[in-house]
DNA sequence: TTAAATTAAATGAACGTTCATTTATTTTAT
DNA sequence: ATAAAATAAATGAACGTTCATTTAATTTAA
């Protein structure tokens, strides 16, 4: 009887040969970006050690420096290979959209919950608040590859509710934060035990039910673009 | 002339005597908590080491341990000592106040921000979220001592306001959340640089609106406490 | 045989905490 | 009053870890 196989470092089928290793070029990369993000989440950036990930990766941290330069290249890529695409996908949805204002804007956000706040991708905000202070490149990174195209669908879903007279005629870039914030501290609660009790999915519906009344518009609007009477 | 005097503890009014320091058992917490709230909220708890408190309140780190036992320590005395006072006041506030349900949520909301939106208070919110999984006692500490008694204040307004018949009966608990995340996001932007050029005063007034429409009470509107129909 | 992939060990800086020692202040005894 | 004695504040160096990154040595695959 073989002694566990406790550190063993290869996850593709082995047969016959016992190796104590094999290469894998092409699959660590993504390994080690799965892995970095469980971490990442669970624990914030500083507190993740290089040889944790390596570990959860099944590989060693010298590894790790063969295929990213540093800690913040690791979580950049992070970035760059999970979240960024669903940006994408989230721009294709909303231009296909056929509805009301509100709707539209219910919408975004069950959508946004969908593909981010019920995935680990959630944990991403937090980490970001947590850390832009103490590495302004990663923060500078997020701000223009995350937030800055998040913040335009967000803004698109609005205007498209303004111009049709349902929305009041509000400061575009205050009316976005007045729709993130419910939505980015959902995530954040989720990632923390900071509100242990909440149901999530029932406070989402109540942030959509309070913007689109909150935002209707109501009798005594000026139009969008009037100046003050 | 005297070479400058660069790294002199002694902040008291010393003449002739040119002292290396001294003795201020009385002072040395509050410069020490002083300090410690600037970095923790500039840098994180982590991030931030004992002897920049030390060096930022004029001691050296082995005295920071005569006062307090540990880091943690640190952080829950400038809790306890900061922001839990003002949760009394607060509540005094709230038990004068005369006027309409919209009315009151606004002036809680508005109250809450003078009192730690405008503060060096901002910061500590940021500070839990990122480090509430890495330290789970402070977590509890910051639960028990501010968070709950917060959202009790919150929701007695909004309980006002429901029974006044000028807000909607929503579930309670995540009614509080609703008003809580616009607020508490606002703090955390306030001290990251994750959105640049926000105009945090206008924000918030857009979400006092927003919120007392969105919570407003609406014809079709069961009772509260009423069964489904 | 060789080059690339991976490991394992080494490095060096950082940081919370401790503690022996120094110094300022207070108390005591005269 | 005063000076010696006692007390307690504060220092500053050192300890013991932890951890990102580097380097050298090994293993694999072609």
């Amino acid at each position: 009887m073989k002694p566990e196989n406790t550190d063993c470092t290869e996850r593709c089928p082995v047969l016959e040969t016992v190796t104590r290793w094999t290469r894998r070029k092409d699959a660590r990369p993504g390994e080690i970006l799965d892995a970095a993000l469980d971490l990442f989440v669970a624990r914030g950036f500083s507190a993740t050690k290089v040889e944790d990930i390596a570990r959860a990766a099944g590989v060693t941290a010298g590894t790790i420096y063969r295929y990213y330069a540093n800690k913040e290249d690791i979580l950049k890529a992070v970035i760059r290979e999970s979240l960024v695409p669903t940006l994408q996908e989230g721009e294709q949805l909303i231009a296909q959209f056929d509805g009301s204002g509100p709707e539209l804007l219910a919408f975004v956000i069950r959508t946004w919950w969908q593909m981010h706040g019920a995935t680990k991708l959630s944990g991403i905000p937090k980490l970001m608040i947590a850390e832009a202070s103490n590495f302004p490149e990663l923060a500078r990174f997020h701000r223009e590859e995350v937030i800055a195209r998040g913040e335009n669908l967000i803004a698109s879903a609005i205007q498209f509710g303004i111009d049709r007279g349902e929305f009041r005629p509000v400061a575009l870039d205050v009316a976005v934060k007045v729709v993130v914030a419910p939505v980015v501290m959902a995530m954040v609660w989720k990632n923390t035990d900071i509100c242990p009790g909440l149901d999530l999915d029932h406070y989402l519906e109540e942030v959509i039910e309070t913007l689109i009344h909150g935002l209707g518009a109501r009798p005594g609007d000026k139009q969008n673009g009037e100046s003050e009477a």
